[in-house]
DNA sequence: CCTACCGATCGGTAGG
DNA sequence: CCTACCGATCGGTAGG
């Protein structure tokens, strides 16, 4: 019945992901958390120190997977920026899609870290998103894209890309690569230079 | 020193958004909203029946504003459906940035919403939503609009209109018609038909 | 609008 | 991993 595969850490955390995502981190209660994995409130404090920390996991490990794919993407400065954006939004809705419920979480629940964790969560969060904005300045410097207004730019790309875990289901018509594909072409015909824009 | 523009329970209003905003409904005691008012938690209880009665409040005034501003603006089918997908984004970020606050609640808290409301207000989402795909899909149909996938695209636009309470602060560089005349901008050159386009 | 209070539930701990 | 429990806090009410 049960996977065996997942440490009993990780299936709490991936138990809590689900209800965080759907009820939020406050109107989460570790009784319910608890029920929902099958033991006692109690119990859970022996693989966990805190709520909280359950939370900051989540955070945490979503934000370095951004990062990590983001490098990957748009690391080789031999190829072209609008090359690397578009690199840069397949990676990040590959991460996205790979679990949505831990993105949700990670989109919306990070107000509910306390400090020092959540100011230092804002400044990951900020570093990620001028990546983007360098690659879009970057394009438009160049000519390659047309965006008068990179900083512009960079926020509506990440929002339409963010609006992703609250309505995509894995399992639909549309593969992963797919999305990115669409995605990606979507917001980049609206950047990219054709001939007649001014 | 206080504002006697507005009526006790208007005031109650005005601060839960404020507070639902930033720390979220669940999170945001009676007790933390009456102190901001000034008063002790059980006065609350003489102006309002319920904390939920708020929210529901909030989320409600919010999707008629979105509403009426939508019918207003695209109602007119006299006009070509790309002019009056153009006059919708400006009215919905009209709405957006007319109380920014009011606006993130609706956008994020809803879910706090018990039943029938939370599936009454997703009701109302869902119908609001349509009118931008009926745009989008009129103006594809007649090839004012490049739209493959009118859904798809629906949902892009209003995902980069709804991130803008994340960022947009009153009193900025940018007034409200400005920003809902980039915005519109920015997403409509990837959906207008060009020369060169297939 | 306040004081005083209700039962329920919260995150977390001790001791086994 | 459970039982039993801690102090704190929750939304809300009664009575004035």
């Amino acid at each position: 019945m049960e996977s065996t595969l997942l440490s009993r850490k990780d299936q709490i955390d991936q138990t809590a992901t689900a209800l965080f995502r759907t009820r939020g981190f406050a109107a989460t209660s570790m009784r319910e958390l608890a029920s929902a994995l099958g033991m006692e409130a109690g119990s859970i404090y022996s693989h966990i120190r805190s709520k909280e920390e359950i939370l900051h996991r989540i955070c945490f490990r979503l934000a370095e997977d951004f990062f990590s794919g983001f490098e990957e993407a748009a690391a080789d400065e031999i190829l072209p920026a609008a090359t690397r954006l578009r690199r840069a939004v397949e990676s990040h809705v590959r991460v996205l899609t790979a679990d949505v419920a831990a993105s949700a979480v990670f989109l919306h629940e990070w107000r509910h870290l306390s400090e020092p964790a959540r100011t230092e969560f804002l400044a990951l969060r900020e570093r990620y998103e001028a990546g983007f904005r360098q690659l879009i300045g970057e394009g438009a410097a160049s000519g390659e894209l047309y965006a008068p207004d990179p900083i512009f730019a960079a926020l509506t790309l990440l929002a339409s890309l963010n609006w992703l875990p609250s309505w995509y289901r894995p399992g639909g018509p549309l593969a992963p690569i797919d999305i990115a594909h669409r995605l990606a072409n979507q917001l980049l015909f609206g950047l990219e230079v054709r001939g007649n824009q001014k």
